[in-house]
RNA sequence: GGGGCUGUAGGGUAGCCUGGACUAUCCUUCAGGACUGGGGGUCCUGAGACCGGAGUUCGAAUCUCCGCAGCCCCA
C-alpha cells in the first residue's frame, strides 16, 4: 500500500492532504475551541461530564467522571463556608401560601415555577411548589428558630437541586430546568450594617473559591432593575467566556428586612424590644463547572486544576513483547503514588498514543510514561497537560512525588495567569456608545454612567447588551461623564452579553 | 413572545424532494481473534438504527397531522 500510495502522490499532490484530512475526520475529533458553542457541546459529552440524552428538555445526567469533578469543586466551597456556616437541608416542596407571601419575589419567579398539584389521583388542597430557590422554605423556619439577639447571627447553607421552568434554550450546566447543584446560603443578623458586612464576607468567600479554581471573576453591583426579586441590592460575580459573552457564576443579595417583614422574623434586642432581622442570601450553582471547563479548556479538551481533577495523574506503561518488568514497576509506582494522588494506571490494550489523547481530553493534569528505555535509566517521563505533551521531561523515578507536586503548583499558576490575561484583554474602557456596542461583541465594555435608570436602559438598548453593574473592587477606571446624557460622573458600569 | 429547520445503530452521516430492488450507505464505536505497541495501528469475524402515535396508500425512513425532542434566527 505504501508504494502505491507514494506513486499516486507523485501524480496527484493533493491526495496526501486529502488523505490526512480524511484520517482526521475519521477520528471523533473535537471542534476547535474557537467554535466555542460546538466545542462546549462536544466536550461535555466526550469528556464524560454529562449525558445530554435524557429525554426531558433541560434535564441532564451527570456521568461519574463529571460528578466526581463536581464533588471536588463543591467540597472547596463547603470547606470555605464551614468556617462560620452550618450545613442544613430543607425540603424540596414549598406550600403555595408560603411561596406566595412576598409580592416582589413571586413576580420574579411565578412564570418559571413547577407545581405539584396531585398526590396520586387526588388534587392537593394546598399546591406545592418545587423550590426555584429556598427563601420561602427556609424563612418560616427562621421565624421559629430566632427569638433573641443571642440567636444571631445565623449562617446556614445547603447544597440542593432547584427547579425552574425554562422556556428558552436550555444547555448543560448553564441553563437548566433542574439545577442539580445549587449551594445557597442564608443568614440573619441584628442590623443592616451586620448584613452589609456579611455581604462583603460572602463576596470574599466566593472570590477565594474561584481563585482556587484558577478563575478570575469580575464583581459588580447589579442595577436596580436586575436585582434579585425581594432584595435591597444584589452583587454578582461574572466570568468572561471564550466567545466574549459573560456568565453569571455567583450572586450575593442583601435582603434588608424585606423578607423578615413578610415572614415576621423578629428577635428581642438587648433592650427588650422586638426587632426585624436583617438578612442576606447568596448562591453558586453548577455554572461554576461550566466556567471551569470553558475557561481552561483548549483544542485538545479539558484542562483541569489538579485540586479538582477527578484523575490527577495517569500512568501509561509503554509495553513491548516481553516487558513484564515495565508493568511490574508501573503497578508498584501507581500504588505508591495513590497514597498521595488520585491516580489511574491505564493498563488497557490500547496503543500508548490513543491513551495520551484520551486522558488529555479528560484534562488529567499530569501524565507519567514508563517504558523500557526509562526503566533502564531509573527514570520516568512526566508530561503536564497544559503543554499538550510538548514539554515532557525525564525525572528520577524515586523523586517523582516531588516533581508532580512541583508541576501541580506550576499548572495552577499558569492556568490562573492565562485566564487573567484573557479577562484583562476582554475588558475595555469605552468613551462612546458606538465604541461600547462594538466592543461588547467580543468582551466586556466599561462606560461612564450617571446612575439614572433611564440612561442605563438607553445603553442596553443602543448596545444590545446588558448592564452588568457597577464595579466592586480595587480597580479604578478614569470616568468623567455619563456615556448617554453627558452629565459629570465618576461612576461606571460593566456591559456584557450574558448567557 | 414570533418565525424557520431537523430527528436514521452509542456518536457522526447517505438515502427523503420524485413512495417500491432498503435485506438501509459510509466513518467511528462496541465484542471476539491475530499480528502489534515511545502520539489516535492493521487485518479477519461479528454486533448495533429509520423519535412516538395516528392517517394516506396495494406498499411509508420517504407524503400528511398530532405529540415529544433538538437546532437556528428575530424581539
Amino acid at each position: 500500500m505504501g508504494r502505491e500510495g507514494h506513486l499516486e502522490d507523485l501524480h496527484n499532490p493533493e491526495s496526501n492532504v486529502q488523505q490526512n484530512k480524511k484520517k482526521e475526520q475519521q477520528k471523533e475529533e473535537l471542534p476547535p475551541k474557537s467554535e466555542f458553542s460546538e466545542w462546549y457541546n462536544e466536550i461535555i459529552r466526550t469528556a464524560q461530564i454529562m449525558d445530554v440524552r435524557y429525554p426531558v428538555k433541560g434535564l441532564y445526567v451527570w456521568y461519574p467522571f463529571g460528578f466526581s469533578l463536581r464533588n471536588h469543586v463543591f467540597s472547596i466551597l463547603k470547606e470555605l463556608l464551614n468556617k462560620d456556616h452550618q450545613e442544613t437541608l430543607f425540603p424540596l416542596l414549598i406550600p403555595e401560601h408560603e411561596f406566595m407571601k412576598e409580592a416582589e419575589h413571586i413576580k420574579g419567579f411565578e412564570d418559571e415555577v413547577y407545581w405539584v398539584t396531585h398526590g396520586g389521583r387526588d388534587a392537593l388542597d394546598v399546591k406545592l411548589a418545587l423550590r426555584p430557590t429556598s427563601e420561602t422554605a427556609i424563612y418560616p423556619m427562621f421565624k421559629l428558630w430566632i427569638r433573641s439577639h443571642a440567636d444571631l447571627p445565623i449562617r446556614i447553607y445547603q447544597l440542593v437541586n432547584t427547579f425552574r421552568y425554562e422556556t428558552k434554550h436550555t444547555r448543560p450546566l448553564i441553563r437548566l430546568r433542574e439545577i442539580t447543584s445549587f449551594k445557597e446560603a442564608h443568614t440573619a443578623h441584628e442590623s443592616w450594617e451586620d448584613a452589609e458586612r456579611q455581604v462583603e464576607n460572602a463576596i470574599q468567600i466566593y472570590k477565594k473559591f474561584y481563585r482556587r479554581l484558577c478563575i478570575p471573576v469580575i464583581v459588580s453591583k447589579r442595577p436596580s432593575w436586575d436585582k434579585f426579586p425581594g432584595a435591597e441590592y444584589t452583587v454578582a460575580l461574572d466570568v468572561l467566556m471564550p466567545d466574549g459573552k459573560t456568565l453569571q457564576v455567583g450572586t450575593v443579595h442583601n435582603l434588608g428586612t424585606n423578607f423578615a417583614k413578610t415572614f415576621d422574623i423578629t428577635y428581642e434586642d438587648k433592650n427588650g424590644e422586638q426587632q426585624y432581622v436583617n438578612q442576606t442570601c447568596y448562591g453558586i450553582s453548577e455554572r461554576c463547572i461550566a466556567a471551569l471547563i470553558s475557561i481552561h479548556g483548549d483544542d485538545g479538551g479539558l484542562v483541569l486544576p489538579p485540586e479538582v481533577a477527578p484523575v490527577q495523574v495517569v500512568v501509561v506503561p509503554i509495553l513491548f513483547k516481553h516487558s513484564e518488568d515495565v508493568m511490574d514497576t508501573a503497578r508498584k509506582l501507581s500504588e505508591r503514588l495513590s497514597k498521595e494522588f488520585r491516580i489511574v494506571l491505564d493498563d488497557s490494550e490500547k496503543r500508548p498514543g490513543a491513551k495520551f489523547y484520551e486522558w488529555e481530553l479528560r484534562g488529567v493534569p499530569v501524565r507519567l510514561e514508563l517504558g523500557p528505555r526509562d526503566l533502564e535509566k531509573g527514570e520516568i517521563v512526566i508530561a503536564p497537560r497544559v503543554w499538550k505533551g510538548e514539554r515532557r521531561r525525564s525525572v528520577d523515578i524515586n523523586a517523582v512525588e516531588e516533581e508532580i507536586k512541583k508541576e501541580f503548583e506550576n499548572i495552577e499558576k499558569i492556568l490562573y495567569e492565562k485566564a487573567l490575561s484573557s479577562l484583562k484583554s476582554g475588558l475595555k474602557l469605552c468613551s462612546t456608545i458606538e465604541g461600547a456596542k462594538e466592543w461588547v461583541m467580543k468582551g466586556i465594555a466599561i462606560v461612564g454612567w450617571c446612575g439614572e435608570e433611564e440612561c442605563g436602559h438607553v445603553i442596553e438598548e443602543k448596545c444590545s447588551c446588558d448592564v452588568l453593574g457597577e464595579p466592586i473592587g480595587d480597580e479604578e477606571y478614569e470616568i468623567t461623564e455619563c456615556v448617554v446624557c453627558g452629565r459629570e460622573t465618576g461612576r461606571c458600569v460593566f456591559l456584557g452579553r450574558p448567557y
